[in-house]
DNA sequence: TATCATTTTGAATGTTCATTCAAAATAATA
DNA sequence: TATTATTTTGAATGAACATTCAAAATGATA
């Protein structure tokens, strides 16, 4: 049998750029075949549809964001330092000069209307947005009780969808974190002029 | 000459349900041609091409989303709690069955990588969104210093995005009014028991 | 070496897209 | 009523779209 040719995890990094930057009909086929040097038939014996490839796209992103914040988290001197460590990673990223803020949350932003399905993009995309709150949750529960690790989770996520949007104005870095320390009291931010 | 037939601003609430529910690329000028009943050659006779329609739809959707904050806060007893009604509203809006964010905001995700004209569609978001953390942070040098303020409108702002985004998830209300709770304890939530 | 399942090629398909424009209709004005 | 500026009509245009498939290439196995 033929060998496959392309790495796989190679194609789909290129797939999580266009599709993140330009969206799911914002980017055409024509743009993955041109970026990727496949040809089309390839793609479509590999992934099947412009939707399957998209899908495995939104699965490798999510699969690394989730370990980044378990990394990020348990490489520090403790779970509030931690989470502190994560939300920063975010406002550095939107320093980016191609910066193009979540592909989860774009996905569930842009196909909230169009894909009802069960085990669509969007329905997809919500499910790890909702275990990112878990995971957060499950951290906070070494300090404080189920329902304030609970409150305190929502309020992360909040925090971090709205860097994820505010991180498209330039030069916000330090607004962003200023917002941080004001909306995140009880997290043990360092003082930047230290 | 000829009377024009249809209602410019009607036509316009049309675009915006649609582009706000489908995105700029995912809505097609058949759909607007569908929705309002107008021809092809009417709706271009009378917003050029469907960058001009977008961005008329942008202008009505953003004056009247301004203008509501300044109705709700203005209507209220004093500052404070006329952001927390306007912080409800949101919540509120993310109940609807067809919820679909905020069109501001939506604008910005999509084209922020592909639109970089100065007067583009996402610049003008961009300073339609920067425009009401202003308006916020006029509001609340009332009763702060003008560091604080700013301070205070960015972590608003913040927990506005983070509500258009985490208004997706089913039955959130109660989740995100607690999140409120916790990340803008300055402000005089009312106790939902009484 | 011959067989055969698999992968790659890339032109072709049919649909949908935004947009145009000559012609017709309209109504204010002369 | 005749003139004229404006709006409406709707078929036509050409480009871009996702996808297909028969044929060729590949390489593991017999």
């Amino acid at each position: 049998m033929a060998k496959v040719l392309f790495k796989r995890e190679e194609v789909i990094e290129h797939a999580i750029k266009l599709f993140g930057q330009h969206g799911y009909t914002g980017t055409s086929m024509q743009q993955i075949i041109e970026v990727t040097g496949l040809q089309a038939g390839s793609i479509y014996h590999a992934f099947g549809n412009k939707e399957g490839l998209y899908k495995e796209a939104l699965k490798q992103y999510s699969d690394k964001s989730i370990q980044r914040i378990t990394r990020v988290v348990e490489a520090a001197p403790n779970v509030q330092l931690g989470i502190c460590s994560a939300l920063e990673d975010i406002i550095d990223a939107s320093m980016a000069k191609d910066y193009c803020s979540c592909f989860l949350l774009k996905t569930q932003i842009e196909l909230a209307a169009s894909d009802t399905s069960e085990d669509g993009l969007y329905a997809f995309s919500l499910k790890r947005l909702a275990q990112t709150e878990e995971l957060y949750k499950s951290y906070l529960q070494v300090q404080y009780d189920s329902e304030e690790s609970a409150a305190k989770a929502t309020s992360i996520m909040l925090h971090i969808f709205g860097l994820r949007v505010y991180g498209y104005q330039k030069k916000s870095a330090q607004k962003m974190r200023a917002g941080l320390v004001q909306g995140l009291p009880w997290l043990p931010w360092s003082n930047p002029h230290n």
